[in-house]
RNA sequence: GGCCCGUUGGUCAAGAGGUUAAGACGACGCCCUUUCACGGCGUAAUCAUGGGUUCAAUUCCCGUACGGGUCACCA
């Protein structure tokens, strides 16, 4: 006997009234300039936001912006075990944090944009026309295997060397069900799945991604699940559905997906939709001692548990700015960025032509001393009032006895922010929010605390001597020449070298050089001596403060 | 195990059938300098491996090794 599919639908979907052709209608094709890209992130709110996540992102935003094309956030939440209560929140926050702007999806005060909900388990409703389309035209069937029978043939396949799944003879009970047969299951209240048919041939697809070119590989011969038991899609039938009706250009995402191609490829032959370009980017990936042997090195994927890194929240709780991160994320995805930025120094990272056949296709690694390099460069880059800004707000959130100090500095603070930024060539002193705290604490009174060795650079009585003569002729009004000039006199007066190089020379001839008593400065003034120009920091120390200071070593 | 993807210095990498195989980070050295930093200059260091194809291969093809991914009612 013939099933009879529209009947079978019916008797699956009852409420489902709506046609694929009234999807269509409700999201019609984008009116978008030629060229223009729509592209998506679609994580799942597991309440860790990855690495990996951002790295998405920001390909996506750039294909989509710099095309003048829509760039909108779905939020994968079919899964209904791993879900987290608050995830949503996080991720739109940690997003936010790091400028990701979406010109469209789910957002805090709710979904915006025509071609929502954008969350997937709203959309139940949507899948349904298409799961009951499927099942209409004989391509999808339910399928009441229970759990332990799909153990007891996922062994059998073990024990005969054979393809794991659902397939062939073992897909052939529930294919063949009659519709009454159906109904009396439906009635007894089992659960089932929906499953499609997955036709068993030898043929080979190619698909081709924008990264890697063409990849050819078996076609999808498995009768895999569209509809899980509670209604909601898997992530497989979920892309298909939404990349088509939100009208998706490009679907950038991990290579773990790579292995789900011949069912995506599948679904959209047969729904009659155009594929959208396929970006699979690279594992981000780190570098270890390899457990057996210590002296090689393993390349392994960053782990959850392992790599704090790999949390967006690491970089939050860091203070690691935003930008530094677009900018090395960009490094990481684009080799020539580097080189133009070297070029374009002050130009905003949009201005930069972002390419996907750049892309690297092997594993990136993460790699903080090269973030660090570009953290400092990229803060040496913004203006004074831009750290104190982005500073200040991560203080907010973080160290809220340091933000308040901030604010009660306010002056001082800027000033001290300008410090080795006139001239072409910045100090890199900053390079997280985080250490911007302890590096700057110098600057106020409430955190001021010597932390290099006095002893180091003369001794006591040496030291007390000088700090009695260097008051004795300071003078705060003295310019740079006249105020080293002096510094110098003490310097000669002292039995101390005057060019370090003589000391070199001949260090018997002298106490020391110039750079004790300058470092001995430097200490008293700023506790290090590692330490920006003296001259600048006792002008927004103010007169009172540098005397105080020095007075505490006489 | 099947199926996929990958392999250029310590790391990130550019690159093309013929190159002195870029550049950046890191390391080291020198220079500049009132310390540190910044900056400048320089040094060491790479095409996984075996076979083909070719006048010529790191580049194209095949195999091997190694690494990674995936084989769920998870994404």
């Amino acid at each position: 006997m013939i099933m009879d599919h529209k009947a079978l639908s019916q008797l699956l979907f009852p409420d489902v009234k709506a046609l694929p052709e009234d999807m269509e209608k409700q999201f019609p094709p984008r009116q978008l300039p030629e060229g223009a890209c729509v592209t998506r992130i679609g994580p799942s709110p597991t309440g860790f936001v990855h690495l990996g996540n951002l790295y998405n992102a920001v390909i996506g935003e750039r294909l989509a912006h710099q095309s003048g094309g829509v760039f909108y956030l779905r939020i994968e939440d079919t899964d209904d075990k791993r879900k987290v209560e608050g995830a949503v929140e996080t991720l739109i926050n940690a997003m936010a944090y790091f400028g990701v702007r979406f010109d469209e999806g789910a957002a805090e005060e709710g979904d915006k944009g025509a071609y929502g909900p954008y969350r997937q388990r709203q959309r139940k409703d949507i899948y349904h026309v298409f799961a009951k389309d499927l099942v209409e035209r004989g391509l999808a069937y339910p399928c009441f295997l229970t759990a332990e029978e799909l153990e007891a043939i996922r062994e059998e396949q073990m024990a005969n060397k054979e393809d794991p799944g659902i397939y062939g003879r073992y897909a052939e009970p529930n294919r063949s069900l009659t519709l009454e047969e159906v109904r009396k299951k439906l009635d007894a209240g089992e659960s089932w799945v929906l499953r499609y048919k997955g036709e068993m041939n030898d043929e080979r697809i190619t698909v081709s991604d924008a990264v890697r070119g063409n990849i050819e590989m078996p076609r999808n011969f498995m009768d895999f699940v569209l509809l899980k038991s509670d209604g909601i899609p898997t992530y497989h039938f979920a892309h298909v559905v939404d990349d088509h009706l939100m009208r998706s250009t490009h679907v950038i995402r991990g290579e773990e997906w790579i292995s789900s191609l011949p069912m995506h490829v599948e679904l959209f032959k047969v729904l009659g939709w155009e594929q959208p370009v396929y970006c699979h980017t690279a594992t981000l990936m780190k570098v270890e001692p390899d457990e057996e042997d210590p002296s090689k090195l393993k390349k392994r994927k960053l782990s959850k548990r392992k790599d704090p890194e790999l949390a967006l929240s690491y970089y939050q709780q860091e203070g690691i700015s935003k930008d530094v991160v677009w900018e090395f994320l960009l490094t990481l995805l684009n080799s020539n960025y580097e080189e133009w930025r070297t070029a374009n120094p002050d130009k905003p990272y949009t201005d930069f032509p972002y390419s996907i056949s750049k892309m690297s296709v092997s594993g990136a690694l993460v790699d903080l001393d090269k973030l660090r390099d570009i953290a400092k460069d990229t803060i040496a880059r913004m203006d004074a009032e831009t750290v104190y800004k982005n500073w200040l707000s991560w203080c907010e959130e973080y160290d809220k006895g340091y933000a308040d100090l901030i604010k009660k500095y306010p002056e001082r603070t800027m000033a001290a922010l300008n410090v080795g930024k006139n001239g072409k060539k910045p100090r890199k002193d900053i390079e997280t929010w985080k250490q911007a705290c302890e590096f700057m604490s110098f600057y106020y009174d409430e955190t001021f605390k010597v932390q290099d060795d006095m002893n180091e650079q003369a001794e006591e009585a040496v030291q007390k001597e000088f700090f009695r003569k260097y008051l004795e002729s300071y003078d705060h009004a003295d310019d740079s020449a006249a105020w080293f000039d002096k510094v110098k006199a003490i310097t000669e007066e002292l039995g101390f070298a005057v060019k370090p190089k003589d000391f070199k020379k001949e260090p018997e001839k002298y106490k020391g050089s110039i750079v004790h008593i300058t470092n001995m400065l430097r200490i008293a003034l700023t506790g290090r001596a590692n330490a920006p120009d003296i001259h600048e920091v006792s002008h927004v120390l103010g007169e009172d403060m540098v005397r105080a200071r020095l007075s505490e070593w006489v």
